[in-house]
Formats: structure tokens, sequence, C-alpha cells
DNA sequence: GTAGATTGCGCAATAT
DNA sequence: TATATTGCGCAATCTA
């Protein structure tokens, strides 16, 4: 679901585009002609006042109307769409750092097992070596062989 | 998908949802009394086809429908919330990561030094020893030992 | 002051 | 059948 990219803008493409005209063509069902607000849309509805704002309540017939509501609505949708995709790549950035979260745990597990190893055989290496020069300088003679570590 | 609208939408504020009661109390405009669909929000309004779907277009007047419709609004706002949230999780999540990350990356740039010290001092170490080991050995002749970086 | 971007909201179709 | 999701349009804001 959902894509990738952007959204284009050209108008009346999209979808479909052809409801608007017929709608108010047909004069279906035309709410009042100069209606404060409309009941389905998103508007709240407080009290209906008159039409307050600016001396034209706007008709809902108005090409200008129309053409911003087009507009606005084709906003709408483009911002939705950018909102979803941001979503989603948030979404991927989880596991992105997931991911990475659990290389770092390995590189830190060899890490440490690697400090644990050269810790011990530095301990090892040093009592032998102090070992050898401890004989060798008491004169003995058995000899511990010693070796190239790592 | 998508069609007209148009006519609906309750004149208000924003903030509270009183409407719905409201408006169909208030008889403010209601739509043609059996519409197929509706105006304002989603639903669709091909044709002006009756009433298909049932034998009751469900009218809008209904208190069964009013009461659907209550029911839904709740169900998508409590949805919408839900979503929301998480996505704000999700959000929270990255960040925690990224933290994790961090703590993760000192740690190794620690355990590397840590590691690095160790192998220098081992090496000196070693042919430290190992140069007293030969000096004594050979009683003391040659000096300098040369020794490799890494 | 406007055009576009966001956001809350209700509707209806659809998924569960 | 009821609730949960989802796409969509409207209108109020916010922002550039």
């Amino acid at each position: 679901m959902s894509k990738i990219s952007q959204q284009n803008s050209t108008p009346g493409v999209n979808g479909i585009s052809v409801i608007h005209t017929q709608a108010h063509a047909s004069g279906l069902q035309q709410v009042p002609q100069l209606v404060p607000a409309g009941p389905g849309g998103g508007g709240k509805a407080v009290a209906p006042s008159k039409q307050s704002k600016k001396s034209s309540p706007m008709d809902r017939n108005s090409d200008e109307y129309r053409q911003r509501r087009e507009r606005n609505n084709m906003a709408v949708k483009k911002s939705r769409l950018k909102s979803k995709q941001k979503a989603q790549d948030t979404l991927q950035r989880v596991n992105q750092l997931k991911e990475e979260n659990e290389r770092l745990e390995a590189k830190i597990k060899l890490l440490t097992k690697e400090l644990s190893v050269l810790k011990d055989l530095f301990l090892e290496h040093a009592h032998n070596l102090a070992d050898n020069v401890q004989s060798i300088s008491t004169e003995n003679t058995t000899a511990d062989g010693d070796n190239a570590g790592q």
C-alpha cells in the first residue's frame, strides 16, 4: 500500500474529477443556497449564526467557490500522502536503526571477547616469561618453550 | 471513489462536537430527506438513483441513523487517536534507538582503544621480556630489538 | 491578502 | 450486527 514519490499536482487528474460540475449542474440537491455551513463535512456546528464574515457568504454554486474547494481538496490529498510517506519513512528508520544496533552489539561482543583473550594471553605470557627470566637468572636449565602469540 | 458532495458542514467552531443532534434537530438545512448519498462527507453520490440497498434508504432523520452515525464518529475519533499515538510512539522509538546507538558506538570506541592499548602493552612486554631473556642468555651482547607496530 | 498546507471533523464504504 | 479503518470532502487555521 502506498507508494513512493510525491504526487503531481495536475488538476483534474488524480482520481477523477468530473463531479463538481455535475453536482451543481444537476442540481441534485443543493444545500440551501446560501447556507452558513453544512452538516456533513468537517464544519463544526455551533450556532446557526447567519453568515458573518464578509458580505458574501460565498454560495456553493459559485465557480469561485468550487474552484477553491477543488484546489483545497487537492492540497489535502497531497498533504495526507506526504504525511503517510513520512510515517512510513519513520517506520523504516526504526528497522534501519534496529539493524544497526544489532550490528553494533555483535561488534561489541566480538571486541569484548578479543579483549578477554588478549588479557588472558597477556597474563599467561607475562607469567611464563617471568618464569623464564626467573629460571634463566637462576641458572635453571629446564626451558619452557615460549611462543609467539597471536 | 470520490464523488460529489456538497452541502453539509455545520457552522461552528472547532473543538467540540455537539452538532449532529442539533443539526437534524435544528432542521437547519437537511439534505433532501432521503438522498442516496450524503453530500458532505465522503459519501459517493453517483446518480440520483432511488434508494437501492435495502428497502430503507435510511433517512437522515431517523434516530437509528443518527445513532449509528454518532457511534461511528466515536469509533473514527478513537481510531484516529490510536493512529496518532502509534505514530508518535514510533517516533519516540527512533529517538530511543538513536540514543542506544550512540551508547553502543561509544562503547565500541572504548573497547577498541582498550584493545589497542593492551596489544601494545603485550607486544612491548613480550619484547622486553624476550630481550631480557636474550640478553641474559647471551650474556648481554646485542642490543636493540626491533619492533613492529601494528 | 491570497494560495497552499495542515488539521479536526463527519459521512459512508469497507474491513474485521 | 457492531466496531475499526480508510478515503474523501468541507471548513478553519496556519504558514509562506
